[in-house]
DNA sequence: CACCAATCTCTTGCATGCAAGGAACGTTAG
DNA sequence: CTAACGTTCCTTGCATGCAAGAGATTGGTG
């Protein structure tokens, strides 16, 4: 969804503020729970509420905020159980995807598959866990891109999005071992979908999303982000 | 999502509206493709066009609709190549759904499926097909829900409305044998989950959603309601 | 001192007005 | 008769005004 990102010209007034307040929720930005006044953003970006007011409709169905008639918007802190369900889909449908690219036989994406780990072993190797966080966050999309099914990307994207995933990967990749780690296991992935056995590839990208986020979860303090800020709540 | 369904007395203005205006699409009340003008909704609903364009602006993220700026919003007509890739998701999601249903043991939703498939057996039995397609739509919303993930059933349902699924589960019924069939594989489906066997649950619900899928096809004429009426797009 | 209540302010929900941009249509030239 | 052009109308995008509801603050009371 909301593939206007590509670059439409048209950019109404309102695609530029749903993309910005996108992307300050993801790149962690504003604080989960943070309440956001129509009228602030409104008079920041220079506009009238009635944009502002559009953007957090379509963000709320993103997932991204949540809107308490009458009350505010807030920026949705997902729950512990939320971030498993979350992780939950998210082995789900890479899995598929992994399956799915590997049916597909040698397409483009392979190669660029390939590519992305080659730059990823020389960042490991001198471990630039920055640049890593950034092609390991290429190479999930790549495989996506690489099932060729415009739906799961679609879902699969409001996913990333409500697990504010950029923000996360690095916090994983902290824990010591777990860079090396992830990479092997991306070569592993590859090595599968380039021998077309999607059933392996299914399977071991699954225990790869697992195995990423038990090192999140490791790296984690207590409840994390939960609604602890926020006990006025019910 | 939009889990204002549940009946919140609030039901702002606008809610009542997305609520109408996504029935009637996946209802098939308005052709696919068919324009929806802001202002005649407004005056039809007795309110100003403002909720209306809220409600748009969620059902385009949904899916439902497509909103082509300053030019209008339609009904989405999905391609075949959509509706197969539609498919692909809810093999993927209710083989999941049946995997962690099998996975959680005896929760009160397995019994209601057993009663689902009692009420479906006598359906098929007298030919009801009228009350057997609602059992159908019952038992894989059980299933769902019974696996228990809210961002499993979230993802589900936006799927099921771009499919419109209501619609078409008739036409899928009305091949000759096709009740029947169908009866049994649920039948088979929840025996495994029943026999916690997870993975043969998933494997057998795929294989369900797959000859369903095939019934629809066979059941559908050539190009349906394809995307000729609009040539223009790309 | 604690607790309850009423008010008061700030928030959003909806209505409306205005302007810009497309699309369709009628007209005119070839 | 066909095709290109200009104009008109209709569409939505955004700005603003008003009112209702929720929450916080403050005053009063037990």
């Amino acid at each position: 969804m909301t593939q206007e990102a590509g670059g439409s010209a048209t950019t109404s007034i309102q695609a530029k503020v749903i993309a910005e307040m996108r992307a300050r929720i993801i790149g962690g930005e504003v604080d989960p729970g943070a309440p956001l006044s129509e009228l602030a953003l409104a008079d920041e970006f220079g506009v009238s509420r009635t944009p502002v007011r559009e953007a957090f409709k379509q963000l709320q169905t993103e997932g991204l905020v949540e809107i308490r008639p009458r009350v505010g918007t807030f920026v949705t802190t997902p729950s512990r159980r939320e971030i498993t369900e979350l992780f939950e889909m998210k082995e789900l449908l890479e899995g598929a995807a992994a399956r799915l690219l590997a049916q597909r036989g040698r397409v483009p994406e392979v190669d660029r598959l390939r590519n992305n780990l080659r730059e990823a072993d020389a960042a490991v190797a001198r471990d630039d866990r920055e640049h890593y966080a950034k092609l390991v966050g290429e190479f999930h999309d790549l495989l996506i891109t690489g099932a060729d099914n415009s739906k799961l990307e679609a879902h699969y994207k409001t996913l990333m999005n409500q697990l504010a995933y950029p923000r996360l990967v690095k916090t994983s990749l902290d824990q010591p071992g777990r860079p090396l780690q992830s990479d092997r296991e991306h070569h592993l992935v590859l090595e599968l979908i380039i021998e077309k056995d999607g059933d392996s590839a299914e399977q071991v990208m699954r225990e790869h999303v697992r195995a990423s986020r038990r090192a999140l979860l490791a790296g984690l303090p207590a409840p994390g982000p939960g609604p602890s800020t926020d006990p006025a709540r019910t």
